[in-house]
DNA sequence: GTCCTTGCAAATAGTTTGCAAGCCG
DNA sequence: CGGCTTGCAAACTATTTGCAAGGAC
């Protein structure tokens, strides 16, 4: 893993992170940071999403389009298919036993555990 | 939802995809039907993938790279980060709780779990 | 001064789409 | 014959990378 220097761009993307709910794509961090640093760049955008993710400040989700989470604690999320939110499921939890797996000879390293299908708000939304 | 005419290459895709346990990438399935379909294209594999999980004759697996399966089950996955390997965990299951969710007003269409790490393979391949 | 970091543009990877020709029913 | 299906090439989207200039220590 590389050393990393002190860099500006990389806590501006983190704090857009940590005080985010929206789980924002690297895109959204981009645009979001358009207003506040006009010169960034979307390539810095995705370095230092990487190197985030390298360093376990933050985490990836996979979606059809990375979506990014200050919050690494594990917990669950659910992905609306009709307005692609993501949202989070801190009240619920996966009772997942990794040690089923490495008695298997796996090394588990995360779990992403993704819902999918539609949101209360959009459902409501269909009705009317 | 469109009809859908016989069509002899959507039935060697979802062959292909029956008999395989690598849960294989649209490239894969391509490359895998080259000999037997040499004027297949890579488009028509990624539209009868597409057709095909419309229909829910298969599924599509959410990693870096879309992987398919044509065991529409729920069941767990494991992703090796060493060898992109894609493994089923049938003998696990987690006992997900939908009726939960559909208590907070959501509609809940699917559920992925994978699993990310390395596989006993690629630990044992280290080790050497 | 070293070497990490950045912006820019170009490159890449995965996937989708327009179109004209072909094929099924 | 109508309209689904296909191959091809071009388009598109998400992401990465090469490079030279700028910045941290």
């Amino acid at each position: 893993m590389k050393r990393h220097r002190h860099s500006e761009q990389r806590e501006l993307i983190y704090k857009v992170l940590k005080g985010s709910k929206e789980h924002p794509s690297a895109e959204h961090i981009y645009q979001n940071l358009k207003e506040v640093a006009p010169s960034l760049s979307l390539a810095t955008v995705y370095r230092n999403l990487n190197f985030l993710v390298e360093e376990g400040r933050i985490t990836r989700i996979p979606c059809n389009v990375n979506r990014y989470d200050a919050n690494t604690a594990e917990h669950i999320h659910f992905f609306c298919t009709e307005c692609d939110g993501l949202f989070d499921l801190d009240n619920l939890t996966i009772p997942f036993d990794a040690s089923a797996l490495e008695a298997l000879g796996y090394e588990v390293n995360r779990c992403d555990v993704i819902f999918k299908g539609i949101c209360p708000n959009c459902i409501k939304a269909n009705k009317q």
